[in-house]
RNA sequence: GCUCCCAUAGUUCAACGGAUAGAACGCAAGCUUCCGAAGCUUGUAAUGUAGGUUCGAUUCCUACUGGGAGCACCA
């Protein structure tokens, strides 16, 4: 039935014929770049045309004899150097796409991970600092990460580690302290971090009086401080849910350091064959893997951020018996992860294969603003808020009853397209004027034409006109595009690339509005009804797209 | 010093080792008596340098140049 598993099978039962002998997996059966090509191409003929001893476009030529005709596809041809190319019959394409409004919001999953269960940890912001905009970009992958993977049948948590003890814990309770601040509000917490980090750098007695504090904290001997502490770190953790409402992300679990480090060192001791002394601290030595040495627990006898580790994997098992937990952290913590990744396969063996990590690049403004070591650090609110006040503009004068919601929405959509738009663990140079424009490649353009298709299938169900497809017409560009949602959904899933399906749907959206400049669709003939299945699929395709993405989707604006 | 990552139009991004390297912004010129102009159409312009592997290299390998990150008790 698949027409594309039948290429594949036919291709190497003619290869075969001819004495190359090779597996389903072997061929390369792609998309083609251009649609003038056909849908599928192979290049199989180029590839073993040595090995068979003949040149390749006589390879191509006897490969397509012998294949002989395919189900689903309607024209195989040879061009250039040897390429054959696979035209889909239109008539499977409707039936594929007839199938897609059946399915509605489940047009483009798949099963592919059915009974997998995956954790999937990002954000890690920490309580008493700010969110700042670098949290939005591992927020917005391992958002659109997680969809994908529900996308193909796998059950996901998400998870976020946060951490409430440290160095910063004591630098804004020193500030909070100092100016007698016993009930805290979220501008006092924005302000005291900032302001004890300063003092701690450029006054000596300030940074005496935070380490001290620190070690306060860490054994909660002071009822005064416990208090404060606990207050700050409820209204952090309360203002990041409000962060998440609005970026579209719920968590199923909250990890913190304060949890790991105890049950980190307990691994740690317990596995002195991997663990060793060293220096008065307890490290592991990554040199014989290629890798470096890292401290787990220092001379004081306390955990590092590497033994926390081994306590969160720990915890995240036993909270949830995972396949596999893929945690999304910075470029920065790269080599740092390779590392306690080893040490965690000797010393975690039970978890052995089923933790794995993934690095994200910096969000960073093209104006070269932010850099948080000149001090001025954007918050994602502010960001936010930025944007939408921009998006108001026009939101005020669209058709959306509430101008606010959709001019959040825009905003959040513009950020979220910028940072998944590119390939995973680049940098994202954030251009402020071209996000605050709202046109062309962006998060926007794509909700504008989801707006615009709802708007016309709305009117059009207003007519009572029925959609249905017509399958047998000719299978335009768009309406070939449409079809590929399903493999570029199960693409971007196995390689982890969101990119992939924002890349598509960009492409889809400027094929729909220019199919759409050029076409009456109720044009009161028997044609309109096919038209409008078009534009119906169109809308669903960008439905569920935007959805992988993590980027709402607003029916009107 | 060692290790890792990156380098594509003026700018920001695409391109399973394949065909004519795609978009967007910018700039230039157009499109609205008619379903949504946050739109459409046309033009402009790019693979850092030198080698290598391959039928074929933006993609893989080596060197160089230019950026970024990491490298013992921070996270």
């Amino acid at each position: 039935m698949d027409p594309v598993l039948n290429v594949r099978e036919k291709l190497v039962d003619a290869l075969k014929d001819i004495g190359v002998s090779i597996t389903v997996t072997d061929i390369t059966l792609g998309l083609t770049d251009n649609l003038s090509f056909g849908d599928y191409a192979t290049s199989v003929a180029l590839a073993y045309a040595k090995e068979a001893g003949v040149k390749p476009r006589e390879l191509a030529e006897k490969l397509v004899a012998s294949m002989g005709s395919v189900e689903g596809i309607s024209k195989i041809d040879i061009a250039g150097p040897g390429f054959i190319n696979f035209t889909l019959d239109p008539r499977f394409v409707y039936k594929s796409l007839e199938a897609g409004l059946m399915q509605e919001e489940q047009w483009g999953s798949g099963l592919s991970r059915k009974g997998k269960k995956m954790m999937i940890e990002y954000t890690d912001p920490n309580p008493f600092k700010e969110f700042h905009i670098g949290h939005l970009v591992p927020n917005t992958l391992g958002e659109s990460i997680s969809r994908l993977l529900m996308f193909s049948g796998a059950e996901v948590k998400r998870a976020n580690y946060q951490g409430d003890v440290g160095i910063h814990v004591a630098k804004s309770l020193f500030i909070q302290l100092e100016k007698g601040i016993t009930d805290p509000t979220i501008e006092d917490l924005a302000s005291a971090y900032p302001e004890g980090s300063r003092r701690y750098d450029e006054d000596p007695e300030a940074k005496k009086a935070i380490d001290e504090l620190n070690k306060k904290i860490y054994d909660k001997s002071d009822e005064k401080i416990n208090a404060l502490y606990a207050k700050g770190r409820a209204l952090s953790l309360a203002h990041f849910e409000e962060l998440y409402k609005v970026l579209g992300t719920t968590f199923d679990y909250y990890f913190f350091e304060s949890e790991t480090g105890p049950i980190g060192v307990k691994e740690v001791r317990a596995h002195p064959d991997v663990f060793e002394e060293s220096e008065g601290a307890v490290v592991f030595k990554g040199e014989k893997y290629g890798l470096h040495t890292r401290v787990f627990i220092n001379k004081l006898g306390l955990p590092t951020y590497e033994a926390k580790e081994l306590g969160l994997a720990r915890m995240k098992a036993e909270k949830y018996q995972f396949d596999l937990t893929l945690t999304i952290t910075a470029n920065e913590q790269a080599e740092y992860f390779k590392v306690v990744m080893k040490a965690m396969e000797l010393s975690l063996p039970d978890l052995r294969g089923k933790l794995a990590f993934k690095t994200n690049g910096l969000l960073r403004f093209a104006d070269g603003k932010m850099s948080s070591r000149l001090g001025n650090i954007i918050t994602g609110e502010e960001l936010i808020g930025d944007l939408k006040e921009k998006a108001m503009e026009r939101a005020s004068k669209s058709r959306a009853t509430d101008a606010q919601k959709l001019a959040g929405e825009v905003a959040v959509g513009a950020i979220k397209y910028q940072i998944l738009k590119q390939g995973f663990g680049k940098d994202i140079i954030f251009d402020r004027e071209r996000a605050l424009s709202l046109e062309g490649d962006s998060g926007p353009y794509l909700q504008y034409a989801h707006a615009r298709t709802s708007a016309i299938v709305e009117k059009a169900r207003g007519t009572g006109i029925v959609v249905k497809f017509d399958t047998a017409s000719g299978a335009s560009e768009l309406v070939r595009r449409l079809y590929r949602f399903n493999e570029i959904v199960m693409r971007a899933t196995d390689e982890l690339e969101p990119h992939l399906v924002a890349t598509y749907l960009i492409n889809l959206a400027a094929a729909f509005n220019s199919w759409y400049a050029n076409e009456q669709i109720l044009d009161g003939t028997l044609g309109a009804s096919h038209k409008v299945a078009i534009t119906d699929i169109t809308r669903q395709t960008l439905k569920n797209g935007l959805w992988l993405l993590g980027i709402p989707a607003p029916e009107k604006m």
